[in-house]
DNA sequence: AATTGATTGTCCATTAATGAACAACTAGAT
DNA sequence: ATCTAGTTGTTCATTAATGGACAATCAATT
C-alpha cells in the first residue's frame, strides 16, 4: 500500500527539527504574530530558502508541530498494549506507561501551550484526543454495564491531562517512572 | 591574508558537531577503542559517507575536538581583555570572567577527560595552556620584582585548573558567575 | 572449516541545503 | 518626507549530505 520508497530524508526531518525547536524557543520569548520567519531561521541556523520549501507561512509550522505532537501522543498512549490483548489501564505495569515520557519529550511545547494564551485551542484537542482514547479502552472490557461509558472517558481522560498539567507546572520535576506509579496508585485506591 | 571565502559552510560545521557530541556521548559510555565509526554515525544520524569526507580515523575526530577547545579555552580567557590596557586577573569584575563559562560549554567533554583514562595527556595540556596563559599576563605586569614569574604563573594556572576539576566534580552544580566571584574572592584574600 | 553478522573503506548518482542576489514592502528614526 | 534597517518571497548555480552499492576484513558461532 503504502510507496516503496516512503521514508523521509533525514536530511528534511533534521531541517524540520531546527525550525520546530526555533519556533518554540522564540514563543517562549515574545508573542507569536511578532516571531519573525527570519527570526526563526537565524535561530535555526538554516537559510531561509530551506523554510520555504517546506512551509508557506509560520502557521503551517505550528501545525505541523503540533500534528507530530499529537501522533506521538496516541502512539505512547497505544504502545504499552501492542502485545497484550486486554485494554485496561489498571492491568498494565507502571514502566508500561508511556504518555509521562511523551510530555517529557516534548517538554518544551507543552510549557508552551500551558503558559501560553495562544494556543488554548490545542488544550481542548489534548483533552479530546485522550478521551477518545480512553473511550477505546472502555468499550474494550465491558464492566459494570450501569457505569456511563462517555462520563468514565471523561473522568479518566481529563485525570491523565490533570496529572500532565501538574507535572508540567512542577517544572518537570516528576519523572516518568513516577508520574506512572502515582497515576496507577490512584487507579487502584479507586477499583479495589 | 585570509581568503575571501574562508567561511565555513554550516553544514560542514553541524556535521562535525554532531559527530563531536557522538563520539563523546560514546565514549562516556565504554572504551575509545571500543567505538566504532558505525557507532559514531549512527548516534550522529549521519550517513558513513560523511565522516569519511571529513575525518579518516576516530583519532581525528578526537583531536579535532582538542583543538576546539583549547581554541575556546584561550579565547574565553583572553576575551575579558579585548578592550583594556590591563593584564591583571584581579582587576576584572566576575562577570568578565570567562574561563568557567568554557567549562560549562564543554561540560561534557571535561566530564570525560577528568573521568577517563585516555585522555590524562589532555589534562596536562590543559595546564600547559593556562599557565600560557597567566605567564603572559604575569610578564605585562612587573609587580614584585622578586617573585618568579614561572611560579607565579604555575600557581595561578593550577589554581584556576583545580577550580575546574571542582566544578566538573561536582556535577556544574556551581554556575559560572558564583565560580567567577569565588576566584575573585580567592585573589584578593591574599592580595589585599 | 564454514557461516553468519557487522564493520570498513570507497564509490556514485540524486537530492537537500546553501549563499547570494533581487525587487518589493514595512516600521522607525531623523 | 526621506532615510535607514529589516523582513519577505523568489530565483539560481554550487556544494554537502544522502542512500545504496560494493568487495574486503574481522569476530564470534556453529
Amino acid at each position: 500500500m503504502t510507496n516503496k520508497n516512503d521514508y523521509i530524508d533525514r536530511r528534511i526531518l533534521k531541517s524540520k527539527k531546527a525550525l520546530k525547536d526555533a519556533i518554540i524557543s522564540l514563543m517562549q520569548q515574545k508573542d507569536f504574530k511578532e516571531v519573525t520567519i527570519s527570526d526563526i531561521v537565524r535561530l535555526a541556523d538554516l537559510n531561509r530558502g530551506t523554510f520555504y520549501k517546506h512551509y508557506q507561512y509560520k502557521e503551517d509550522l505550528l501545525d505541523d508541530i503540533i500534528d507530530e505532537v499529537i501522533t506521538d501522543l496516541i502512539a505512547s498512549y497505544r504502545e504499552p498494549y501492542q502485545n497484550i490483548a486486554t485494554f485496561d489501564v489498571s492491568k498494565l505495569s507502571s514502566n508500561a506507561i508511556k504518555i509521562f515520557e511523551h510530555v517529557h519529550k516534548y517538554a518544551e511545547f507543552y510549557k508552551l501551550i500551558v503558559n501560553s494564551n495562544v494556543l488554548t485551542s490545542f488544550q481542548h484537542k489534548i483533552c479530546i484526543v485522550i478521551k477518545d482514547l480512553v473511550m477505546q479502552d472502555v468499550t474494550g472490557k465491558l464492566t459494570n454495564p450501569n457505569i456511563n461509558k462517555e462520563l468514565i472517558a471523561s473522568y479518566h481522560s481529563y485525570a491523565i491531562f490533570g496529572m500532565m498539567i501538574e507535572l508540567i507546572h512542577s517544572g518537570f520535576k516528576y519523572s516518568s517512572s513516577y508520574m506512572a506509579e502515582q497515576l496507577l496508585a490512584i487507579i487502584h485506591s479507586h477499583n479495589n
